[in-house]
RNA sequence: GGUGUGAUACCCAAGUGGCCUAAGGGGACGGUCUGCAAAACCGUUUUUCAUCGGUUCGAAUCCGAUUCACACCUCCA
């Protein structure tokens, strides 16, 4: 298994710390309004590597946070919380806000065919553990307290920014933002608030520097080290988080620790649109809920995402989205007349076989999805026996996650209601007596009802339209 | 201002020195099949990889310049 490492800048073999296991963290939604569908974007990357690394033989323990605490709206430290602002403007409370977006992104997951990662933990839930990272940070050195909020120094480390290849003295700070006068380093960052500028804060929690709430990074370091130990294999994210986030990440966890946390890091590109990088605040706000009504299945949305690389930034359009539905639904049609004869083989042949492999290795080369499907089609487009063709379906799309293995086999009398069935009989009767105009009227009646008409060798059968 | 990334045929998108006269998908057109369709199958849309120059026996792939686009330096997947 080969994957790009972000730290190294390129592409490594995949060694993990424990033979046989491979251990990911990936930041998770911050849970005040609805994940868009760039959001997802990496969220299915991040799902295909946990099925690659699966169909590697590794047991996978993957781990993502909830962000339902903090994160603030505006620039510097100063903005105002996401979830506070949610609920203000719903008259709502923040735990509702973070409830109902937390149940709404995992709908969306699974619309989407998503695995469920192992542990799913939710900052609110794990106080207690940044409480005592911050503790340990504190009585190593590395934080100081002012203005009422304890900060990270990192002057106190070495190596800073070492995973975004930060030259600190070249950056504009401030050039966008007001410098945060309490800070000694205009890149050090807030480890724990207790100086709110909002006096109805809802989140607080108490703590050795008093009571208030955590830090934008600490919940991933605190959270990732409980589950999967100080030393851990994989940390996904978006590229976005590469400066900030996982450069604070590994600046507070490394020098709570003294060693190295993780081995490798991997950073799933944007999804564009039009004007440029999908936002919640810019443009149309493009979630899942939107493409549905549109009448696009997840699974377009899926196998959208499949066909370009997780590190390409890929164009959104709806003409884009058209041609994969295109595919899909043409991948669907296939596999339903497979179905329809033959059974999945236990004992596929060579040639089934070696497109197997191809696709497994195109997965096992950094995630090489659009060169994994053009297998797939590759196979089906080849003279293989029907029940070699569904056992590699199969297989492919334990990565793919398509939904393959579920659709309905072609034949006839299964799809309409009693009344479709009579039309398709009458139709059907009409043809025999060569009165095709009627025939072809019932094709029409039944097409507004949502079926299609589709004359096989063995008989008429109905097809939903989708 | 600084730092990166990218520009591939009608559209999306792989490919990063020879197996590329560019994978795969989508669309369009023509054909086979069909009463007609739909589906399926076959063929075409492809000596071409932003432009210019260089390196090389050989370049979409390496180097340089130019143009254009995007991202990051600020919460963001």
């Amino acid at each position: 298994m080969k994957l790009y490492n972000t730290m190294s800048r390129s592409i490594e073999e995949f060694v993990p710390i424990v033979k046989g296991k491979a251990s990911m963290y990936c930041c998770g939604p911050t849970v005040y309004n609805y994940a868009h569908i760039g959001n997802l974007r990496t969220y299915i990357f991040e799902d295909l590597l946990h099925r690659t690394l699966s169909r590697d033989g590794y047991e996978v323990k993957h781990v993502m946070n909830i962000t339902d605490v903090g994160h603030l709206t505006g620039d510097g430290d100063d903005g105002e919380d996401k979830m506070e602002k949610s609920a203000r403007e719903t008259g709502r409370s923040v735990w509702d806000i973070a409830k109902f977006y937390t149940d709404a992104f995992f709908s969306d997951e699974k619309d989407l065919n998503i695995i469920r990662p192992d542990i799913v933990c939710r900052a609110t839930d794990h106080i207690q553990d940044m409480i005592a990272l911050i503790k340990r940070l504190e009585d190593g050195g590395h934080t100081y307290t002012a203005g009422g909020n304890v900060y990270f120094s990192i002057d106190s480390i070495d190596d800073y920014g070492k995973l975004a290849r930060l030259n600190i003295d070249d950056l504009k700070s401030g050039a966008r933002i007001d410098i945060d006068s309490n800070k000694k380093n205009p890149k050090d960052f807030v480890l724990w608030f207790t100086n709110s500028k909002f006096k109805d804060q809802a989140m607080m929690w108490d703590s050795p520097w008093g009571r208030g709430y955590p830090g934008w990074h600490i919940e991933c370091s605190a959270m990732s080290m409980k589950y999967l130990g100080e030393h851990f294999d994989i940390h996904c994210g978006g590229i976005d988080a590469i400066p900030v986030h996982h450069t604070n990440e590994i600046a507070q966890s490394e020098a709570a620790t003294g060693h190295t946390w993780v081995n490798y890091w991997c950073h799933g590109e944007f999804l564009l649109n039009d004007t440029g990088k999908m936002s919640k605040s810019s443009g149309e706000f493009l979630t899942l809920s939107v493409l549905k009504d549109k009448g696009y299945d997840p699974l377009d949305y899926r196998y959208f995402c499949l066909t370009g690389h997780y590190r390409s930034q890929l164009k959104f359009s709806y003409e884009a989205l058209d041609h994969a539905r295109s595919a899909r639904r043409s991948l669907v049609d296939r596999i339903r007349e497979l179905k329809g004869a033959a059974e999945a083989s236990n004992a596929p042949g060579e040639k089934a076989k070696a497109y197997m492999d191809a696709f497994d290795s195109a997965m096992e080369n950094d995630l090489s999805s659009p060169q994994a499907l053009s297998q797939l089609w590759l196979m089906l487009k080849d003279d293989l026996p029907a029940s070699d063709k569904l056992a590699a379906i199969y297989h492919m799309d334990g990565i793919l996650g398509l939904r393959l293995e579920a659709i309905e086999p072609a034949a006839a009398g299964d799809v309409g209601g009693a009344d479709e069935e009579r039309l398709l009989a009458e139709r059907t009767a009409a043809k025999k007596a060569k009165d095709y105009k009627r025939a072809d009227e019932i094709r029409a009646e039944l097409f507004d009802r949502g079926f299609i008409v589709r004359d096989t060798p063995s008989g008429p059968i109905l097809e939903k339209r989708v």
